[in-house]
DNA sequence: ATGAAAGCGCTAACAT
DNA sequence: ATGTTAGCGCTTTCAT
């Protein structure tokens, strides 16, 4: 059955098919319902390939993003997948997921893949599909010369390509500032992999400090694994090293459940003895004991912003090339509150 | 550029082109590298929607699951995308996400879109796509006349529809039988939807009371939200109530985890006091103090067994149609060790 | 081993 | 308002 066979059925020609199909408003309401109704009662749909090689277009777009599978993955990106589908099916696109293990290996394959398959633009989620090694974003950069290329929380310089970016800086400068206010003497920062999301972190935190009088030692500025074990023993060993913290700052919600876990095994009391702050207002920030503040990087924005811009580019409506969305701080149970301190 | 481009090129005919691109072993060594050669330089690559037309097929699957940002989402099924997409793309297959509500809203649209699309077969990730009501449920034998579904952890009889499902009876009855040989007296179990899985698991429990003499009542089958405070409310209304409990065996790592906290804010020690298992082995499992025993229902197997069906499925190699995965039990801190019984 | 040509089903420019 | 027709770029059958 294919538009031809509707034609003849209505006694009609295959264009005036087409434009009742498409919403055209130069058919007469007489024949736009007798073709309906042919459509109606044969079960006739359009072949979607015929229509995208004709238009060179299906609507899709690619995405690619972490193994939401992958126990090294970054927690808080899974939503993301749904906040983008949701997004881009609103505007009729369809998503191709292209899921990278955390290693990032074949991400150029990967691209050249999505390129093939003729999608109508790439958005990339995750601060860590930038690489610091230039020759690795070249791939990107390649591909921004055929789609428009959208990195959710991403910073790359270059052609067609469009930034929404977290507010990393000013996340960590939020909760280094709400531990310092709420007397807390000697924090702790903890990345995990230092991608370039994590180093502004990093300022946001030696920036609190600086703004506060407090003098930033390279001590206090570690790296810990996302694994449940690995950081365990982490903390121990910062224990028998002899650090002294009462407050810790990180970079994943991951870290700051992992440093209450140790805590709650130790008898360390939170906050009294320890102050914690997560990123992510993942859903372990609400599933542990106690709840843990966190700063919420408003990734639902970041994503809904991205398909906003994408949207309109494909319609040829000029887009800002970057769009930085803001923080907040949650407050929950692992911090002191303001008024004991 | 397109194949008539390289065709004069190299002058060969398109036909050898295609050959060449598609692998065909009738071509002469010479010619082939020729061919090569030219498409390299030129950086040729074969219009996707034109051989989607020809070929009536671009290997695309489409997944049919709950937003992974739907709060009130099953978190187990999250990572069976990362799974499913993962196992596809091995066998050169792209995924296309259709994201559904909690609620159910614009299933059968969503089923259609797929079909308009094109796709090569349907995969339909999670329990509650199967209603009670079959009313609900015509839309997918519908679609599986036109392409073969396969349904993880879903129930439902019909032609070309293939069935994935976890021993959701067996993961409760170990639960139960686990709680019962570590001498706890008074077990609970708590449902959340009472889709089919739960179900199952429900009878699960049931069949472990019975088989160690155990008499089950109905106070002791109770329904929890997921939602940390709305279970919180639940717990405390059950202290109200004055119903004394030891072991609880969940449909959901959220709600075992709900349990924990407000065991933990009453002071009630685990698992000397009360005795936990959850289901799902989520990222919740690992990252709560102390950590859970919960039941493991290998989303991963479910996930890698439907597309090696969907893959010889659809290179015409007959496919059973139904597989049950076992569940495995992973004792950890929230119950007792069975020699201290 | 290679090539000519028909066909896949739609859209859109152009004509009426 | 409606129709004719030429693409879109590939695969495949049938010759040679």
């Amino acid at each position: 059955m294919n538009i031809y066979d509707i034609s003849k059925l209505s006694g009609v020609s295959v264009t005036t098919v087409s434009r009742v199909i498409n919403g055209s408003d130069k058919v007469s309401e007489k024949t736009r319902k007798k073709v309906l109704e042919v459509i109606k009662e044969s079960g006739y749909t359009p072949n979607a390939f015929a229509r995208g090689l004709g238009l060179n277009s299906m609507r899709t777009i690619g995405i690619l993003c972490v193994d939401p599978a992958d126990a090294n993955s970054c927690i808080n990106l899974t939503p993301a997948i749904g906040y983008l589908e949701r997004e881009l099916r609103r505007n009729d696109y369809d998503s191709i997921l292209y899921c990278l293990e955390y290693n990032m290996r074949g991400k150029e394959h990967y691209i050249k893949m999505m390129l093939d398959r003729r999608v109508d633009a790439i958005i990339i989620v995750g601060s860590f599909f930038i690489e610091s090694n230039p020759k690795n974003n070249q791939c990107i950069l390649d591909a921004a010369r055929s789609v428009p290329v959208f990195l959710i929380n991403g910073n790359l310089e270059g052609d067609n390509i469009y930034c929404m970016l977290c507010d990393d800086f000013n996340n960590s400068y939020m909760a280094t500032t709400e531990l310092i206010t709420t007397n807390v003497k000697n924090i702790l920062f903890l990345y995990t992999t230092l991608s370039e999301s994590e180093k502004r972190k990093m300022e946001g935190y030696i920036a609190a400090m600086n703004d506060h009088g407090r003098t930033v030692s390279q001590d206090y500025i570690r790296c810990c694994s996302h694994d449940v074990k690995e950081s365990y023993r982490f903390f121990e060993s910062l224990a028998e090293e002899g650090l002294q913290y009462d407050g810790i700052v990180t970079c994943e919600d991951t870290i700051a459940v992992s440093a209450l876990k140790y805590a709650l095994s130790k008898g360390i009391s939170i906050p009294e003895q320890l102050s914690i702050v997560g990123s992510g207002n993942t859903i372990l920030s609400q599933y542990c004991y106690p709840e843990l503040t966190t700063v919420d990087g408003n990734y639902e924005s970041l994503c809904v912003t991205a398909v906003n811009m994408l949207v309109r580019h494909l319609e040829g409506i000029p887009a800002p090339s970057r769009a930085v969305i803001s923080s907040r701080l949650i407050r929950r149970n692992t911090t002191k509150s303001r008024n004991k301190e």
